[in-house]
DNA sequence: GCCCTCACTGGGATTCGGTCTCAATCCGCC
DNA sequence: GGCGGATTGAGACCGAATCCCAGTGAGGGC
């Protein structure tokens, strides 16, 4: 039983959180904008936004991308373009408040979180500071992808 | 003075590497395929296929995607989808012979190989390889990358 | 609570990266 | 050198994502 959903008050100090990131920008915390919210914490993985519309057909596809659009600019939403198919979206780190990095597999295209130990994160951001250093590169952010087959399509193919 | 391209005996060994790969898979080793691996060999980086004919008009776009494709398939060059924009190319760390991860300029989408200490790299694979055992995840690679600003783009813009 | 204004919505047209089609061409083999 | 099949290249085509614009809904002033 996983992905059922955040609790009552995390979802509200969520909404409470995007609507001060709109507002900072001058934007509506529409219901639109709050239903993708929370369809997103919903599933709590990076999902399609054809996904998305299959999970509530009151959304429309224009505005889902306008407004994951307009939600990625105030950094609740990240946009992660794995593979050549669908972008897929999800809760940044800055308002779901956890590191953390994705297992994609490679046959289904399906995508999900995982965290290494913090002392391994140490390690990589050790690392990383100094490449940067290096190179002349002012980093932003580091991603650590693992690609392979989830269980799913590891049992159906064999 | 960076990817100035490799020495002439290196050219060859890495022909001659496509050569087999190209006909274990029942394929041709062609002036186009041959002219793409040399391109891209040349450069040393990350490059998009409109970059490619830029470089050298003689290439048509439609059969740049369908090599890089049958390469792809084959194993010599990997596909690389860091943002919207157009997928980018390179020669897989199979024939290249050293693994490596990606400084990705979110500016301005170049894309540029470094490589992290050898005892980071250990403790990343180690990490992963709990993760996927954790998981039910069967991990065929990581990836990871550093995403920024690269020199010219700090540059330019202040 | 009501109206007025303006941002937001949504359906379809449009853009654009990438793939497919198919006749012409090239390559390897005999 | 000639034959047969794979490859090429120009353009048609496809699909993901964006743009356009008339209609709608949200929030502020009264």
């Amino acid at each position: 039983m996983r992905a059922v959903g955040p609790k009552r008050e995390d979802l509200e100090a969520l909404h409470e959180e995007v609507r001060d990131r709109l507002r900072s920008a001058d934007q509506l915390f529409t219901t639109g904008r709050r239903r993708l919210v929370e369809l997103l914490a919903e599933v709590g993985r990076p999902v399609t936004i054809p996904q998305l519309i299959a999970a509530d057909s009151g959304v429309a596809l224009s505005s889902a991308y306008r407004n994951m659009a307009v939600l990625e600019q105030v950094g609740v939403v990240a946009r992660i373009v794995s593979s050549g198919e669908h972008a897929r979206f999800e809760l940044t780190e800055a308002v779901m408040g956890h590191h953390h990095h994705h297992l994609i597999c490679s046959t289904c295209g399906r995508v999900d979180d995982f965290t290494v130990p913090d002392d391994v994160e140490q390690a990589i951001e050790d690392a990383l500071a100094e490449v940067a250093t290096d190179s002349d590169f002012l980093a932003s952010s580091h991603r650590l992808d693992l690609v392979g087959t989830c269980v799913g399509c590891a049992s159906t193919s064999g």
